[in-house]
DNA sequence: GACATCCTGTGTCGAAAGACATGGCGCCCG
DNA sequence: CGGGCGCCATGTCTTTCGACACAGGATGTC
């Protein structure tokens, strides 16, 4: 699979994605060292490494994370199409959090000053970036409102909903989310487990009792979301619409 | 009280903050509207506020905290001097975050439009608001580990640890955390608890426990760390030495 | 001074979540 | 084609943490 300008990214045809000034994008192209795949379950920035370049997730889903010592796992933020990695890890810092693949993913590379080059010669791709991490931020601030004060279910009816949301988004086509249209999913129950704070045994039980109850589905991959009005009762999520509109670096 | 020129600002002489070049402090002194102070337990941004200005705290303490609808909460960071306050709620639509005052706080207050003439003006301090945009988020990752996958003692232990960090390196003289030599602290029992999502009384048990145990103290607003080792080990934290220089907006 | 409020401290009890064990199913691979 | 492995499922038992109740000290206020 060969490279493709940045121009003609399929991502960016997306509707979800702000139109880019030329002018941007060729900057953006200059900044761009290469693209690189991944496998399902491998890790692309380890934690603690220390000279991680700046990437754009341009397909699959990925995960950023931090352990501890003795080997337990907190899943941060899922990754999907289009999110910006390596920002916080600040310049020649070593990374506080670790980047692994949940399926086979294609990333876009920078160069190790890219930040800066583009905060010097864009200030609207730098206010773009600032964007971006801010955003990422607030995805971290939900869930940690849900791994600190929501129950067992309530996290998984959140966690179910904003991940839909997010996916459908990226899956042009995908209308209101309805007891049959599914979108792609790549989570083992692992995964949900570490990202709510709940243990493996927990999660699987909580995930088969609200199945039972007709609230979601998982099968093949695909997640449906069955019963949305009761998942968003659960989450105490007042989720309007889809996600708005995002800048893509 | 009135008002101080940036470049006056007593907090750009601590060591901890980068020195500023002279045009960018003109800058930021130009998109300075006012200042403002507000008392302890006092709300500065209301959770779901659309219109919030920019702020940067100049003294005292406070915290961001967002809300279930049934009253449980969740503080997400705690903000000391220096920290830059409302880059997610520019980004419309998600996560608005409240922001209330643990003791009488003084702020700096910016027009509505400040992020993006920041940007536009000098690609430095837009690069230093990315920075401190990731050093926010960092910090919420580091919370989100410790309410996912520690246990309470755990929790309190990095709690207790980080803030008097941060608190020392806004402290002049105070110097390596010792048995004897306390900080600020400003927090009840309760914003402890909602700090790390635990209930009000398990957090008092669990801090009587530490504290007969040695390990800490808290009397009279101050904080003091009696056995850091321990402390660190238990909250599993490789904890070198002061927080790195940061940049002041 | 009587009272109200806020914060801390403790005890008992129950519920939510974790630990451990075991089994089944699909899949890859030698 | 049998064995190993990863993921899902479920039962039982234990632990952690939360809920509720109540008490005491400090401070503020009328």
């Amino acid at each position: 699979m060969t490279d493709t300008p940045c121009c003609q990214c399929p991502l960016r045809s997306l509707p979800l994605f702000l139109p880019q000034a030329p002018d941007e994008l060729a900057l953006v192209q200059s900044l761009k060292r290469r693209e690189t795949t991944l496998a399902a379950g491998q890790t692309l920035i380890h934690e603690g490494q220390t000279d991680a370049p700046l990437y754009t997730l341009l397909s699959g889903w990925a995960f950023r994370y931090k352990t501890l010592s003795d080997g337990r796992r907190q899943i941060l933020t899922f990754l999907l199409a289009g999110d910006f990695i390596g920002v916080q890890q600040k310049m020649g810092d070593a990374s506080a959090h670790g980047v692994d693949t949940l399926t086979d993913a294609r990333f876009c590379v920078f160069q190790r000053d890219a930040l800066w080059e583009l905060h010097r010669q864009s200030p609207a791709m730098g206010f773009n970036i600032t964007w971006l991490t801010a955003h990422e931020e607030s995805l971290v601030d939900d869930t940690l409102l849900s791994v600190g004060r929501r129950s067992a279910e309530e996290r998984i009816a959140s966690l179910l909903i904003l991940l839909y949301k997010r996916a459908a988004a990226l899956q042009p086509g995908t209308g209101a989310p309805g007891p049959d249209t599914g979108v792609s999913f790549p989570l083992t129950q692992q995964h949900v487990a570490d990202g709510l704070g709940l243990s493996l045994v927990h999660t699987n039980k909580t995930l088969r009792r609200l199945e039972r109850r007709g609230l979601h589905r998982i099968a093949d991959g695909q997640l449906y979301l069955r019963d949305v009005k009761s998942l968003a009762r659960l989450a105490d999520l007042y989720g309007d619409g889809m996600p708005s509109q995002r800048p893509l670096v």
